[in-house]
DNA sequence: AATCTCAACAACCGCCCCCCT
DNA sequence: GAGGGGGGCGGTTGTTGAGAT
């Protein structure tokens, strides 16, 4: 039988009025058929250029392609985030097993105490309780019947007042004072995922794929840092989950069709931004210069390779006055956008919005840093964020301090001066498709093994811009639509949060003039545009942007 | 109509680091 | 310096609905 809230997933998007001055956009691409005809070809993007990234140009508007609704709609209006059992549940029992193994008020202590209607809506919901694992296990390593699985919204009421009223932090303390069932590394990421305000749920744009394209190129799967460098570009939080979620279904989706994992220029842009070596903050601090050490051979620098740049002379030379002057003006506004940010929340911070120790950060050196906030408040600067964690190492996806340059200075703490291996190639692991070919051969990843003519088949080809080779690339903007999940919009229904994202009355005290509380679709397009014109405003158009915008 | 495949995504888990005592 | 708690991060699992077969 079909769910009778079904005509709601097939319900064209509706994406929100935009004040964006951009041409009109196509209707959303159908969803990606993986056994029919190849998806029309998309517009073609200007080649990817971090400065053209990081002025928002080419930027789409948010929202215009919802994410794809999952779940029915109808129970979902009223469920947690997810319906299904948990996973211990899941793996021990069948399925008949798991329907009847559903919650249970006795066994939940939070809902137990709820209202019939939520123990009605749980029921409707199937959401199961905590199943002892093999051995009675319990989350935590003995925390004694600690709930598991999908939330409810009873559950997402006590975090989010144990919030309002207490800020973020001392999650384990949740438990204590409110009574739930779960220990504070779920709460915390119950509430970094989808309950904090300023949570961006919509879709990726085509930009900001190639953003994390980008940064995944050049950092790997760090994906709070790639999360809190789109946060700063798109004024509202992608959680890294979200970031990890797409990029694995799509490593997944391309590793199947034995497709490189970047766009050719998408590589190009990495090998020239690694090859670049350069500090910028080495002199705008004052207090960096000289620190870094002799630039290493870039990760994707080949000399032979015609679209690796050469390092430039004198390398340490910052990014900004060579071959991205723009960033110049970036940094410098940045104070000025979080500023303004803050005046848009009213100029009062509630303690969930106070500043957070990562969001701006005073490094050892004195230097202010604007620093990403995972799991925080986010920076709507529009901004990369600089660095606030230089006791981080680079992931073993990549030696990092092969650049020594912007964005590793931005994405992984680029004022960190702990030792780091010089490694000119590296084969990365989790990232197959930058695992490089022999000097002399083109910048190309070496493809997979395997070979899904099917998929590949679908892809598209395009030109080497550079060289006239064509290239396959699946791009991005087929993936299926998303939109807000129901369960999202449940709980903005039940903390009374508008259509707007804005929370009547009280909501850390940002009022409604607070930059777009609540969770999912925080930033309404008002807002969005209304920074991203004043942004752009400041920033001097270029041939690169009339093209892209023509 | 049944089954399979896929994308999407919530949530858990383990590891690690930081901070405090 | 050692130990423990708190917290962050990345990897992974498992479930869902939709579309394809």
């Amino acid at each position: 039988m079909p769910c009778p809230c079904a005509r709601e997933l097939h319900r064209p998007p509706h994406p929100p009025p935009s004040t964006f001055h951009h041409p009109p956009s196509p209707p959303p691409p159908p969803r990606r058929h993986y056994h029919g005809l190849p998806p029309p070809p998309p517009a073609r993007s200007p080649p990817f250029c971090l400065p053209l990234l990081l002025r928002g140009q080419g930027r789409t508007p948010p929202f215009q392609q919802p994410r794809r609704a999952r779940g029915c709609v109808a129970s979902m209006a009223a469920a947690p985030a997810c319906r299904y059992p948990p996973k211990s549940s899941a793996r021990s029992i069948s399925r008949p097993e798991k329907l009847s193994a559903a919650f249970s008020l006795s066994l939940c202590p939070v809902l137990g105490a709820g209202s019939g209607e939520e123990k009605a809506t749980s029921l409707q919901t199937r959401v199961a309780i905590e199943r002892p694992r093999s051995g009675g296990g319990v989350e935590g390593g003995g925390g004694g019947g600690l709930k598991k699985g999908p939330w409810t919204q009873a559950e997402d009421k006590l975090l989010v007042d144990h919030v309002r009223r207490h800020g973020e932090g001392n999650w384990n303390a949740v438990r204590r004072e409110t009574g739930l069932q779960r220990c504070g590394k779920s709460c915390r990421l119950r509430w970094a995922n989808h309950l904090r305000p300023n949570l961006r749920k919509g879709p990726f744009s085509p930009e900001e794929e190639r953003h994390i394209l980008l940064l995944h190129g050049l950092i790997g799967n760090k994906w709070a840092r790639i999360s809190s460098h789109v946060i700063s570009r798109s004024l509202a939080a992608s959680t890294d989950n979200e970031i990890k979620n797409y990029w694995n279904t799509r490593l997944k989706r391309r590793q199947r069709a034995g497709l490189p994992m970047y766009p050719p220029d998408i590589e190009r842009e990495i090998a020239t931004l690694r090859a670049q070596n350069i500090n910028p903050f080495a002199d705008a601090d004052g207090g960096n210069a000289g620190l870094q050490p002799p630039p290493p051979p870039p990760l994707l620098y080949d000399a032979s390779n015609p679209f690796a740049l050469p390092s430039p002379s004198g390398s340490h030379s910052p990014l900004i006055n060579q071959n991205y002057p723009l960033l110049n003006q970036m940094q410098g506004m940045q104070q000025q956008q979080q500023q303004h940010v803050f005046h848009l929340a009213g100029g009062h911070q509630s303690p969930s919005l106070s500043p957070q120790p990562a969001f701006h950060h005073q490094d050892s050196s004195g230097t202010a840093a604007l620093g990403h906030g995972h799991g925080g408040f986010v920076s709507s600067s529009g901004l990369p964020p600089l660095p606030t964690r230089p006791h981080e190492l680079p992931s073993n996806q990549f030696d990092t301090s092969t650049t020594g340059g912007l964005l590793e200075s931005l994405l992984l703490g680029g004022g960190d001066h702990q030792p780091r291996h010089n490694t000119s190639m590296v084969k990365v692991n989790s990232m197959p498709a930058l695992t490089y070919r022999d000097p002399g051969s083109r910048l190309l990843p070496v493809h997979g093994a395997g070979s899904d003519s099917d998929d590949a088949s679908h892809c598209l080809t395009g030109e080497d811009m550079y060289h006239g080779a064509t290239w396959n690339f699946t791009f991005e903007d087929m993936k299926p639509a998303k939109r807000r999940t129901p369960s999202e919009a449940g709980i903005s229904d039940m903390f009374g949060i508008n259509a707007a994202g804005s929370i009547p009355g009280e909501w850390f005290g940002g009022g409604s003039t607070a930059p777009s509380p609540g969770p999912s679709s925080a930033v309404t397009d008002e807002e969005f545009s209304l920074e991203m014109q004043q942004f752009m405003s400041l920033l001097p158009l270029s041939i690169d942007e009339h093209s892209w915008n023509a």
